[in-house]
RNA sequence: GGCGGCAUGGCCAAGUGGUAAGGCAGAGGAUUGCAAAUCCUUUACCCCCAGUUCGAAUCUGGGUGCCGCCUCCA
């Protein structure tokens, strides 16, 4: 069986073959730096991340490129705002994006070009566009003529001719005015006072924003790539216009392969900056959710449809990340052995190979957790036994078919990029679910007072005493677990 | 208005012709002084209507509802 991927400029699934078999090249939109990332980014660069680690686990040699947009109107008004510079504004969300990435696990991509160090292949292909007649410049500025090119809305499926009367009632402006149609899209757009610029042939200014992918596709990876990754809200205009703008000046297919994630969604509605209605990753994870409760939380969905982001949902998550996190703390702990397939016992083979399939299926990440899930299962049984205790359950996990089966797990789930974490996590999910500010907190000392208190009423059997005291806690948000041997554990809620 | 997509149990979500994976929640049981945690067991006929078929959640047609893109956006 062979992977399938649903390309998006022929909306079917086809089997990938990569140009150069054994290879494949990669190329995903990266972020515009002008703020910290949410949860969609989250979303579509976990996607890309799985989609990464199972073809190297597939055994691809895969080079893996995305970009930063750190020349742009926003990053700019962001700067006017808080009165620093472009480039104070790029770095700061560069280092966070680079941090918030790292707790999601997601691996670095090999080359991460930015706008402002690729301007010369950025004015190289706007001159051999110009100079190809795709493109003209207006009083500073240079468009693409997309009239000029045919096939332009071979990927979103739009026909330009039942457009025209929507463009018709955009807004006038002056830029409109420089264009020859429309539907043109600025590749250089002439200084404006105060703004950042760079010299060019065609006069000072700074490139528009589908270029600059165009040029670091081509410059990093060629004219021709296997994959081209990014939101679904990218198909247009971006994406369209990079396809318009590199097949132009190349004459070559772009992608081969162009594959896009769904939105992620509260309630029903995207997830967006503009709509304001945004959770952003670090704002999740300081909360208390775990990183990978958020990986599991985005992979129980197909990565094409949109993922609709409610606090039931992440704490599902975060109870079903708790199992299998149990079992890869057991499964790491278990003797190193040899982990060849060909040696695997029947079901072991077979819940690989349908982990395989499932992950050959378009990526279908759900099914592929319930193999792990099901692997899982057993193994989170001896470690919670274990955990409690039973001497019985520690041989049993010792026996070369569990640990072949802790494994085969943790190779798996390492395939999706999901990690044993060794704290615990609260289930919170940061809206204010803790205990009211004016509730003064016991100390620990208090409450290990308490906890010998209790133990003392619980030896005397005055349970009623013992549990006024649990409940005295719990009202202060102190939670006492009982544990085996008469130990009791305490957390703050 | 144009283009694309989705509709499966209380919630999330797989399944694309042969009588519904998985996770969460719930229920019953075990354990516990009681809880919590843990373990075991268990819970659906698939938006509506009409077709195709021996047989459809799965194909076709119609309907309803929802979402994305068409402006910056993962």
């Amino acid at each position: 069986m062979t992977l399938k991927l649903t390309n998006t400029l022929t909306r079917r699934l086809e089997p990938f073959e990569p140009l150069v078999p054994g290879q494949v090249s990669i190329y995903c939109c990266g972020v515009t730096v002008y703020d910290l990332c949410h949860l969609g980014h989250a979303r579509s660069y976990i996607a890309w991340d799985v989609l990464r680690r199972y073809l190297i686990w597939s055994g691809y040699a895969v080079t893996f490129v995305q970009n930063y947009t750190d020349i742009d109107d926003k990053i700019l008004n962001r700067a006017a705002e808080e009165g620093s510079s472009m480039e104070a504004v790029s770095e700061r969300n560069i280092d966070a994006f680079v941090a918030d990435m790292a707790r999601l696990n997601i691996l670095p991509p090999d080359r991460m070009p930015r706008a402002t160090e690729s301007l010369a292949a950025i004015r190289s292909l706007i001159g051999e566009l110009v100079a190809k007649g795709a493109a003209y410049s207006a009083d500073g500025d240079v468009y693409f003529a997309v009239m000029q090119h045919a096939g332009y809305g071979k990927l979103s499926g739009r026909d330009l001719g039942e457009q025209q009367d929507n463009a018709a009632g955009r807004v006038a402006s002056e830029e409109e005015a420089r264009k020859q149609h429309p539907f043109d899209f600025a590749l250089w757009k002439g200084s404006k006072p105060g703004e950042p610029s760079w010299e060019s042939p065609w006069g000072p200014g700074r490139p528009g924003w589908h270029i600059e992918c165009s040029a670091m596709v081509r410059e990093e990876l060629g004219d021709t790539i296997d994959i081209h990754l990014g939101g679904a809200d990218l198909v247009f205009p971006h994406h369209e216009n990079e396809i318009a703008q590199s097949e132009a000046a190349s004459g070559q297919e772009l992608a081969r392969y162009w594959l896009h994630n769904g939105m992620v969604n509260v309630g029903g509605q995207k997830m967006s900056k503009s709509l304001g209605n945004f959770t952003t990753i670090r704002a999740l994870l300081d909360s208390g959710v775990s990183p990978m409760t958020l990986r599991l939380f985005t992979l129980q969905a197909h990565y094409r449809k949109p993922l609709d982001f409610t606090a039931e949902a992440l704490e599902a998550a975060a109870t079903g990340w708790k199992g299998l996190n149990a079992a890869l703390g057991l499964a790491a702990s278990g003797a190193a052995i040899a982990t060849d397939p060909a040696g695997l016992a029947p079901e072991l083979a077979a819940a690989r190979q349908r982990f395989a399939a499932a992950m050959d299926d378009d990526l279908n990440t759900s099914a592929a957790l319930a193999v792990l899930f099901e692997l899982a299962k057993p193994l989170r049984a001896l470690a919670n036994r274990i955990e409690r205790g039973d001497g019985a359950a520690a041989a049993e996990a010792a026996t070369p078919a569990l640990v072949a089966q802790g494994k085969l797990l943790l190779e798996l789930a390492g395939v999706l990029g999901l990690q044993q974490e060794r704290a615990a996590e609260s289930p919170a999910t940061g809206s204010g679910s803790g205990s009211g500010p004016g509730v003064a907190s016991p100390s620990d000392a208090e409450i290990e007072a308490q906890i010998t208190a209790r133990q003392a009423a619980k030896a005397a059997k005055d349970f009623a005493a013992a549990d006024a005291i649990r409940l005295a806690l719990q009202a202060q948000g102190i939670e006492l677990i009982d544990k085996p041997g008469g130990i009791t554990e305490w957390l703050r809620s």
